[in-house]
DNA sequence: TGCATACTGGACCGCTTGGTCCAGTATGCA
DNA sequence: TGCATACTGGACCAAGCGGTCCAGTATGCA
């Protein structure tokens, strides 16, 4: 009666996901993302309607794959340090893809914004789960509110540095060192959080 | 004998900057250039050769201002003074104007790689100058050699993060509190050298 | 074996893209 | 005033884009 794909829609979905991720959302043509899937044009628009609703399938998997990552990943360690691990390059897609190509939802938050505000804002949103996760490890791990806010805050703009960084360099690179130092000053900061607790509302 | 063209040249190469700046390389299509210029496609092609010709002009613009910008607000305030200052928003275009578009450099790197290397690689030499600044900024404010690598690598993250969460402000945003927090670190993290030199060898 | 189902490959479409070309025209000089 | 210069607007082009359509075919069931 009903026929399936003669493809693993999860897998194509994956390897599509790959591409985007690599080239951005712009630069993936039609061309590319079959060639990437191996289907044809009727089978993609059968499965996927869209280029966009395909992409957005990717964002979304995307950043359900990070969640997991990062909860997998405070499950089995001390907060910190499975925060730490997951800035030198655990990441879906195995080590080394994150510093790779960067963050898709950052990447999809910079290529979109004044092109596409829609997809821009999912990704935003997306990413604010991802800072919000961060707080809360940050919290576990002894850090007071005000300051595990200002530390999710500010890895949040290093995990955004970051995969620049990682486009700049080769792919085989070491994750760079400044992620190390970053993490010293975190850890010192919560272990030490007289220091820099100074007026907030002065030094705005 | 010759006749001047009717169109101010730096005034439309800042024009079109800005859209660039705006919307991106790829998004940033012929016909928008033209209109955001102001004149016609002859025109063009006859003062800039090429679209591709135009924004390299235009990446090289932006980057020598950015450079003079960090160099003119390290003269007239202290170094970490200057730096905050940058980071909070002074650009050139006018305050506010790169928390509202963020950095072309880092744009296009995150754009442009694995689409046209060249020009990723032209924006990232750019920005190991804009790093090599922030280190100098660094040492002249008392940091050690090692420190001030480590901290300048950080900001260069920072600052490729912050141009991706103004992407998702409002506008008329406060700058993030997170940079001030940042700097708070970093002046402890001057002021206090004992504290982070932990084994740069081990962590890694 | 034969039919109904529905998935597939590829021709095709209109549109937009970056880029070329040329006739028209405004300019500066004699 | 008239000419030579060279800049300009807009028609035009091929190529590539995302998306549609249909004939062909492999599948599952009776």
């Amino acid at each position: 009666m009903t026929r399936s794909p003669e493809f693993d829609r999860s897998i194509a979905v994956d390897k599509a996901l790959r591409l985007f991720w690599r080239k951005g959302y712009q630069a993936s043509s039609l061309t590319d993302l079959l060639a990437a899937m191996g289907i044809g044009r009727s089978s993609f628009y059968a499965a996927f309607t869209d280029k966009r609703s395909l992409f957005i399938t990717c964002l979304d998997l995307f950043a359900q794959h990070t969640l997991d990552l990062l909860e997998r990943a405070s499950a089995q360690r001390r907060p910190v340090d499975a925060l730490q691990g997951f800035f030198e390059g655990d990441f879906p897609g195995g080590r080394g893809a994150k510093r790779q190509w960067g963050c898709l939802l950052v990447n999809t938050v910079l290529e979109m914004s004044g092109v596409d505000e829609d997809l821009a804002a999912r990704a935003g949103r997306h990413l604010d789960r991802v800072q919000h996760v961060f707080q809360t490890s940050l919290r576990s791990a002894g850090a007071a509110l005000p300051l595990a806010e200002d530390l999710a805050a500010m890895l949040m703009l290093v995990n955004e540095g970051v995969q620049v960084s990682s486009r700049r360099a080769p792919p085989e690179a070491e994750p760079p060192q400044s992620i190390a130092a970053i993490f010293r000053l975190v850890r010192s900061a919560i272990a030490n959080p007289l220091v820099p607790q100074v007026s907030r509302e002065i030094t705005i």
